[in-house]
RNA sequence: GGGCGAAUAGCUCAGCUGGUUCAGAGCGCCUGCCUUACACGCAGGAAGUCGGGGGUUCGAAUCCCUCUUCGCCCACCA
């Protein structure tokens, strides 16, 4: 019936296949009915693709995705449509660095080609790796195309906030990338912290009565100075107010100006204002009605504007030969070692230069109110909680949005200039202007592009058809919950709330899960630069999806990073593999042992297994089941997923396959009664442990589950329900009772390997000291210790012989196992007095507890009493040992 | 400079609302087993004064303060 399974289990031969079994089946398409749940789906980044920070969003997101379609909710990704601008970006970042050629030596077209091809290629890589991994996500949807529609959302959202005065043009300084010759935004421009120096200048005043020194770090800007300033309050500058200086180098005359913005505390208390290559001497400059000189061309080479000698030299280089002409002249006071941050470019790494230019901005502080609005009333949560605090306090803090890019690909912007200088009108329109409309002259669209965040921004909506009201976006706007990574809470994450409040008039998802990031054992992020990656299509094919998905979700504690030894996946991803073989033989054997449908647990069916049918360990099992059902559901729902996946992995290997399959082998084996009823229970559990397990490693469960007797060829994990709780099951007896069991099981089992006994041979034991139905479990249950702990033979009460190894159970069961002059009875004294120790010293530490009277009048009445308990059970089990060890004759 | 997080077994990490169900898991290590689902396994074992110090409390890995060390985010002191 079932074909046979291999004894290990092979991803490469499971996992090929059922993900295309599950799409044929449409089975990862929304559900036409059921609560729709959104996770929202951050455009997949090609440089990040085969790294394991997007294994490990991508796998999450599954996770949640898989747990929410059983509950019966229709819960899709939301792949966005926009995956051209990132994508495009890194990809050509790679093509140059690889062609070793820039920007400007290829044609337009000819690398526009190059780019979309490429582009193309690297999408397949992502639809194969995120195959691998058995994300779920309906990938049917427009994927790495610049598709009409979005360009059609990006051009509506531009015109409705230049209309309404949120989108404007002006002189700022920006932050330039002197390599990829572009404007970038803040976020875009990371700072790190560098060594550098700081020099100090002297500034001869211009009636040669002294100087003023200054301090700088970039000494090349001082050729584009146009004043220094001073605090109006700085006593000791306040009479230079208004006086000249002699700009050395250059021989200009610049004022000596007063402002707020200097810091009399730092470096002289003086400085020079550049107001074209430093955002506050930009301000200065403002306030002051000072010259603006820029001394940079777009590639940080000195300008035109530069004295002749300077003109063409990369910028550091300048630097270099400006300190040395104020050394020569004697100018030079003094360098300082100096640290600072330097903001270098998210792309290429260059070091950024701050630089005047006319750049496009957003006005973000009336954007960011209603986002912020959402946070505080609670219609928007982050977890873990804190990275809410940091939401709100950048958008408290939120400076205008710089959206104007010098890139040759992107969407462009929707902005066209009349060709008339006379007329000279701009407009911004949803539709290409090819006449101007006020004078009917030709136009001409602005060359800028926007960044790539203006078209991701809108993903939400932009990607169920916005601006058309469809039906999608009815359905699925807004979504449930965004899960995606730290560092783009800012660049994306803030922007989506921001544009969802202002063009859908509500926030696009509730909940922001931020996953942790990968981490090579140095805690370094996972980079290709840093060649610290793990590609996890290689941990695929090593290990299998399931062995990935593992590991990652385990490791995944809320707000935690992951850490992976690229190294080493043997040791990261061993153990994801273990647990898909440990599962694989457990299903193997109890399949092997179902033949036909098994007897229904409940219902009002002529065959359903009666409850005294059911043997303690059954009761005991289906009791475990109800506890993981509960634990499983609780952990996912509180996005614990790596509880989800422990809770998970306890339920199958310590609970299911190391007792219950082992207890119920008798039975399955027909030399006990109740076989089918071993095997209706154990049909029950595996296939709950499936299912609960199934988010987290998908084909396996699903390969198993699909084999369980009764299925439909058609039917499938993924979309069966979610095992339910079933409050009958919750048997606090059975718990106790079968844990009595194992305890005496395991006590044996001790003695055996402290002594040696081999494996094969039997022994005797002897318990006594029995609480009250101890006798007749432990009678029950022969078969299950005889087996488990190979004991021949079970007595109650004390035995005559004394010379052995002792054991106590935790409600003071005495275990005697005889082993003759096998022992060293001075070896079994010192095991005794181990524990003896360590219960004397739970005991003396319990009875002060109990003995201060501040405890048991202060302390809940419930917790006193279970520290009584404890107390009790502690004395007894003492007592007992301290019997054996008197017997034994032990000092 | 500001804000945040982390420090628990050799390694990677759990430990949520303070109370021996809390000192745990996996890997690694040691011992014995190829027991008819699984050696990617089974059984047993060793191993941590929960970063240091102080405090709150009847009681602290858990809450507070402080120090040390690492990490992250933000930031226009040139």
């Amino acid at each position: 019936m079932t074909e046979p399974l291999a004894p290990q289990y092979n991803p490469a031969a499971i996992e090929s296949g059922l993900y295309r079994w599950w799409m044929e089946r449409g089975l990862f398409a929304p559900a036409a009915r059921g609560t729709p749940y959104v996770v929202m789906m951050p455009p997949p980044n090609v440089t990040a693709v085969l790294h394991m920070g997007h294994g490990l969003n991508n796998t999450i997101q599954d996770v949640l995705v898989r747990f929410e379609r059983m509950r019966g909710k229709a819960a899709l990704w939301l792949p966005g449509t926009d995956h051209a601008g990132i994508a495009t970006q890194n990809v050509v970042e790679r093509l140059l660095a690889k062609e070793g050629t820039t920007r400007f030596d290829i044609g337009r077209e000819a690398f526009v080609e190059q780019v979309w091809g490429h582009v193309r290629e690297t999408g397949a890589t992502i639809l194969e790796q995120l195959k691998a991994i058995g994300c779920s996500a309906d990938w049917s949807r427009t994927y790495f195309t610049l598709d009409e529609d979005l360009s059609r959302a990006v051009r509506e959202v531009f015109v409705r906030l230049y209309d309404k005065g949120l989108v404007y043009r002006g002189h700022y300084i920006i932050n330039w990338c002197p390599r990829c010759l572009t404007a970038l935004s803040n976020e875009e421009a990371e700072k790190e912290e560098t060594d550098g120096k700081l020099w100090h200048f002297r500034y001869p005043l211009a009636d040669g009565s002294g100087h003023v020194t200054v301090a700088t770090t970039r000494p090349e800007t001082m050729l584009g100075d146009t004043a220094v300033a001073v605090h109006p309050a700085d006593e000791r500058y306040r009479a230079l107010v208004g006086r000249q200086i002699r700009l050395p180098v250059v021989d200009r005359l610049i004022p000596i100006v007063a402002d707020d913005a200097v810091d009399p505390a730092f470096g002289t208390g003086a400085v020079k204002v550049t107001p074209a290559h430093d955002p506050t001497d930009f301000e200065i400059g403002k306030r002051h009605r000072l010259a603006s000189m820029d001394v940079m061309t777009p590639e940080a080479r000195m300008s035109l504007a530069a004295p002749e000698r300077f003109q063409g030299l990369d910028r550091f280089e300048a630097r270099k030969r400006v300190v040395a002409e104020f050394e020569d002249a004697g100018l030079l006071e003094k360098v300082e070692p100096h640290r600072h941050a330097v903001g270098h470019c998210y792309r290429c790494d260059t070091v950024v230069e701050p630089r005047l230019s006319e750049q496009w901005f957003v006005k973000m502080a009336p954007l960011a109110e209603p986002a912020l609005a959402a946070y505080r009333e609670g219609r928007l949560r982050f977890v873990p909680d804190r990275r809410g605090e940091e939401y709100a306090q950048w958008m408290e803090n939120i400076r205008d949005w710089c959206i104007s890019r010098q890139l040759w690909w992107g969407h462009r912007i929707p902005v066209w200039y009349c060709e008339y200088d006379h007329c000279a009108r701009v407009v911004a329109s949803r539709t290409d202007v090819t006449r101007c409309p006020g004078c009917g002259g030709p136009m001409r669209q602005d060359e800028d592009v926007l960044d790539t965040w203006f078209s991701s921004w809108l993903v939400p909506f932009s990607s169920l058809g916005w601006p058309d009201q469809t039906e999608d976006l009815r359905r699925f706007y807004p979504g449930d919950t965004l899960v995606t990574a730290p560092e783009i809470l800012f660049f994306w994450v803030a922007r989506m709330v921001m544009s969802g409040c202002e063009f859908m008039g509500e926030v696009p998802f509730e909940t922001v899960y931020l996953t942790g990031t990968v981490r090579d054992s140095q805690h370094r992020k996972m980079s290709k630069s840093l060649g610290n990656g793990i590609d996890p299509l290689d941990v695929v094919r090593l290990f299998g999806a399931d062995a990935l998905r593992y590991t990652l979700v385990a490791g995944s504690a809320v707000g935690t990073d992951v850490i992976l030894d690229p190294g080493d996946i043997e040791t990261s991803f061993a153990p994801g593999r273990n647990f898909a073989n440990k599962l694989w033989n457990a299903g193997r054997f109890i399949l092997s042992n179902l033949e036909g449908p098994t007897r229904p647990l409940a219902g009002r069916a002529r065959d359903v297994v009666r409850r005294e049918e059911l043997s303690l360990a059954d009761r005991w099992i289906l009791a475990r089941c109800e506890a993981a059902v509960v634990e499983v559901t609780e952990a996912l729902e509180r996005f614990r997923l790596n509880e989800a996946a422990a809770a998970a992995y306890r339920f199958i290997w310590s609970d299911l396959a190391d007792w219950y399959i082992e207890q119920i082998k008798p039975r399955l084996y027909g030399d006990q009664p109740g076989g089918d009823v071993a095997r209706a229970v154990a049909a029950q559990t595996f296939d709950v442990g499936l299912r609960l397990l199934h988010p987290v490693m998908p084909f396996i469960t699903e390969a198993l589950w699909k084999r369980l007797p009764g299925r439909h060829p058609d039917a499938s994990i993924s979309t069966s329900p979610w095992p339910a709780t079933d409050r009958r099951a919750d048997d606090a007896e059975a718990l106790r009772q079968f844990g009595l069991v194992q305890e005496l099981v395991s006590a044996v089992r001790q003695i055996r390997a402290e002594y040696g006994v081999a494996p094969g041979q039997g022994v005797r034991a002897t318990v006594g000291n029995l609480g009250p139905d101890a006798r007749r479990t432990f009678e029950a249950e022969l078969g299950t210790i005889s087996r488990l702990a190979k004991v021949s033979s079970l007595a109650f009460g004390e035995s005559g012989e004394r010379v052995g190894g002792h054991a106590v159970l935790s409600d003071g069961t005495s275990v005697f196992v005889p082993l003759g002059d096998a022992i060293d009875v001075g070896r079994e004294c010192n095991r005794l007095g181990a524990e003896v120790e360590r219960l004397l010293g739970l005991i003396g530490a319990q009875e002060k507890k109990l003995g201060n009277a501040q405890f048991t009048s202060r302390a809940p009445a419930a917790v006193v009493e279970r520290e009584r308990e404890k107390l009790a059970s502690w004395r007894e089990q003492h007592e007992v040992l301290a019997r054996k060890r008197a017997l034994l004759g032990c000092v």
